[in-house]
DNA sequence: GTTCTGACA
DNA sequence: TGTCAGAA
């Protein structure tokens, strides 16, 4: 069969980018991988880099964050929830 | 110009 | 969350 994920996994943008991309700022992009919601790649130089998967998983964040009013710990355990039964709780519903 | 980290209002 | 400083 096919390959489910193409290039969601490829690091393509740097954190000015993404920020745009999500209409967030590198701040919160930041704030969002301290907590260990996001884990984009990095340059050698340690820059930043982020995949489309990460641009997603960012726009499912705000949405729970902006939307539902859940603060970023609620969204932590959200998407641990996700990956320990493998299910999806938030859709891109935004 | 752009990114990174830490600190702070 | 946003802004600033200092360094790379």
């Amino acid at each position: 069969m096919e390959k489910e994920s193409p290039n969601t996994n490829q690091p393509l943008y740097v954190i000015s980018v993404a920020a745009r991309l999500t209409k967030t700022h590198p701040r919160t992009l930041r704030i969002y991988e301290e907590f260990g919601l996001l884990n984009p790649a990095r340059t050698q130089g340690n820059i930043r880099l982020y995949s489309p998967g990460d641009i997603n998983l960012v726009r499912r964040i705000r949405y729970l964050t902006r939307v539902k009013n859940v603060n970023l710990a609620g969204v932590k355990i959200i998407l641990e929830i996700e990956e320990k039964y493998g299910i999806v709780i938030v859709e891109k519903e935004f």
